[in-house]
DNA sequence: TAAGTGACTATATTACAATATGGTCACTAT
DNA sequence: ATAGTGACCATATTGTAATATAGTCACTTA
């Protein structure tokens, strides 16, 4: 197995000027997209030059993390948010994937050009995504055990291989590069399976 | 509802130039792809005319559809080769769905000239494809319906809404154009899907 | 009438030179 | 040591002129 080692941080990771980059290309990539925007528009926005931002990001694309890490974060968040108050385990899952899927979506439409670098930040396996997906997969974990504590979900099957594959279930709808395919049927998708998924769960 | 009418097809249906055509294409969209094959390359191949070509296509991407619809339909064949001498309705669908992934991926890597064809067909909505999916959905209704008969699998819940949602647990496997995303998963995910699948469909 | 085409157009694609960009490094100033 | 930079390079991107392609049509031939 080949272990992929995360690239070391560079400079000091608080510090003023980080943020300042940080904040910069929050406003750039949102307004003219991670492409568009150079890493000597980031420099001038904050009065510095190009090179002073090498001391703090290796690369472009670790600036690039941070902002797609960020959006993610807020969609997660939006997810633990949607499923507070649920009485059930059944209804937490309901809501967990119809809110994950509404953020999305929400962020597709309302700020595209944060969703395009979600999406191929996907599409090339920045670790951002991977720590999404990670977390996704914790949701479901936690979900699942709840259910099966209180009797409400069987408890045959291993528990991973329930995870595993409700989140395969759900990985069109909570992937930004797969929602794109299927923006057609996030009213639909989520109700549908989720009932799939639970009857499946059925003790 | 926008009616999305199919084009009038043109020239005679059965004619010995319009087999050629298609013979020709098969060779070189197989060889070169669809892009890179010009019509004038066809037409060079079977020593007529690129006008004479359009007596019997409106478009290039008619002729494409015949490729692509026959590929396709050598997928579908494999799907019910696989599924012979099922014992069970449960048994028919796990080799169903691992014989629609095995046949894709077997495409992606011995024809992929041919693959991408059809992963580009079906993002662009070709009916080729429109077809296949819908085939498809035939499929598992079938298998849901014999199932249902044997007292192999629940009842309750509305058989549209069944077919429905193993059709979209299926679709990133099924679909060649989300396929391509999925090409690690092509081992585990049909066999761990199939398992939640029929769980759900436990009486 | 059926079989077949050369010549044509508007659009798409290519080739490639000019420019822009990501990224580095030796260096200055404090 | 810390904060910061201009000048530089290799590669990526862009602009654009030249070419190629999809598709049409009036026309010929048998």
């Amino acid at each position: 197995m080949i272990k992929k080692l995360q690239p070391i941080p560079r400079g000091p990771s608080e510090h003023s000027v980080r943020d300042q980059i940080v904040e910069a290309a929050a406003e750039y990539f949102s307004r003219y997209g991670y492409e568009k925007t150079t890493v000597s528009d980031l420099a001038k926005e904050i009065g510095f030059s190009k090179a002073y931002i090498y001391k703090f990001f290796a690369t472009k694309q670790s600036i690039g993390e941070v902002i797609c890490s960020n959006t993610l974060k807020a969609i997660l968040k939006a997810i633990d948010e949607g499923m507070v108050d649920a009485p059930t385990a059944s209804e937490q899952f309901r809501r967990m994937f119809k809110a994950a899927v509404e953020a999305s979506t929400q962020l597709f439409f309302e700020d595209r050009k944060l969703y395009d670098i979600a999406a191929s930040a996907a599409g090339e396996q920045w670790q951002a995504c991977n720590a999404y997906q990670d977390q996704i997969k914790k949701i479901i974990l936690q979900i699942i055990r709840d259910g099966r504590e209180t009797g409400e979900f069987e408890r045959k099957t291993p528990i991973d291989e329930t995870v595993n594959a409700i989140y395969l279930v759900m990985q069109p709808y909570s992937n930004p590069l797969l929602l794109q395919h299927n923006l057609d049927l996030t009213e639909q998708a989520p109700i549908i399976l989720s009932n799939l998924v639970l009857r499946s769960l059925a003790p």
